[in-house]
DNA sequence: CTTGCAAATATGTGTGCACTTAATAACGAA
DNA sequence: TTCGTTATTAAGTGCACACATATTTGCAAG
């Protein structure tokens, strides 16, 4: 047990959270360099240089080469979000999964989807349609448009038992992505699919993915009233 | 230059990266342990480390000392969100920004306000409104509530040339915090204030901080139609 | 067959050192 | 003064080594 002159990276990060917090480093100013913080707290310059990339990793510290660190001016909060697969995300809360198959086709897609997966005009892509239920319950609905060029075994794919959502996550290898979120008032088909009123307020996730440079699916999930995305920072 | 024996951990990185999706390494199979890998990419343990400790905080490996390392076999893929403060949201985006208070009174919160901050029934907080204008458009109402006894220097603070939102983050130390996104459809007031019809679905985000156990504020961000937060993966 | 302890082992972390890279400052020439 | 060059400096990264810690495995005692 190293009693004292060792010191964990972990504590060198709390002890240089602590600094921040008691405004000991003012924000804005430059706060002393690796070799000399270690120095000061008996451990090595590595250890220091983890324990500071991980706090401004966080946006609480500000680093540049030569010109040293500072403490952020304006904090940059930096918060994780876990996108799980649908599925995954209602048994972690204890609720029984289940989901059916509403449409499935390949048709031209809307102006809004070729935008986004910056498909040729008359690309026909595969369109599915499917509700996320939870305890039997409307949960999501996905509205999934899949470039068939770019993902061809999505043809021969079964959406009726699995969803395209862990269909894609099972059988696409990942790639880069976007998400964005807002909130858009249900029309009258989704809300008959969610089970809300028309013109109810959905929170909305959008989602594309590609891998290199190939567009391979774009996504948006209604998700029924009340429901909320939650996290920590 | 390290002409091809040194790897950098990005290349390292890269390279289990290309293994996965090329799956090379098949999910929930276990890969070669750090020191295989080091031997066989010619680096040391130290960069494989740091690679596979990478790739593992973006969901994409799981690792347990002793059991190894495998891929993981529902990617939870980790997006990171930044939060910055409002004012710099809109400046980013090239946009004039501008700020009115609405209202500020020391009143007693509504249960949901009390529940979040954890306050006793009769005590009164701190309630100020405000709206966050880009280009003098509405842009996001803050509904905020502070405890006084925690940050006794909000009793003074000038809320109708800063915001709560960037007073609180110039002024009061960070402290753990708890973000949650969801929909909500615009009342009467909200509607006006936000410049929008009432019954509009609006982006919402609810955020509590605390120092310590202390809870010391909750705000409700009430967006402007259209709005949309957004994130790559 | 179960329980408990010890050995083996993979990751986690720390140290000291060396070298690289980027940003700034200092300097000198046009 | 202004521009470009060079020196300096702090962070970024890599390596070899050692020890810490968690977890599995296997063996032995009950």
């Amino acid at each position: 047990m190293n009693a004292d002159s060792t010191k964990s990276w972990q504590a060198v990060q709390a002890e240089v959270l602590r600094r921040i917090r008691d405004r000991e480093w003012k924000p804005g100013e430059l706060v002393p360099h690796e070799a000399e913080l270690a120095r000061e707290l008996g451990c090595s310059r590595t250890t220091v240089n983890r324990a500071l990339r991980a706090v401004a990793e966080d946006g609480l510290l500000e680093r540049r080469r030569r010109a040293g660190t500072r403490v952020a001016l304006h904090p940059v909060r930096k918060a994780r979000l876990d996108i799980p697969v649908i599925r995954v995300e209602i048994e972690n809360r204890g609720l029984a999964y289940s989901y059916s198959l509403i449409s499935r086709a390949e048709e031209l897609p809307p102006p809004a989807v070729r935008a986004r997966l910056q498909s040729p005009p008359d690309h026909k892509m595969l369109h599915v349609l499917g509700l996320h239920l939870a305890a039997g319950r409307p949960y999501a609905l996905e509205d999934r448009w899949i470039d068939p060029d770019a993902v061809p075994e999505a043809r021969e794919a079964d959406f009726s038992r699995i969803s395209p959502n862990e269909w894609l996550v099972l059988n696409v290898p990942f790639g880069g992505g976007d998400i964005a979120f807002s909130a858009v008032e249900a029309g009258p088909d989704e809300a008959e699919a969610l089970d809300c009123a028309p013109g109810a307020a959905l929170f909305v996730t959008e989602r594309t993915t590609w891998r290199g440079s190939r567009m391979l699916t774009t996504v948006q999930l209604l998700f029924a009233p009340r429901y909320r995305l939650h996290t920590r920072i």
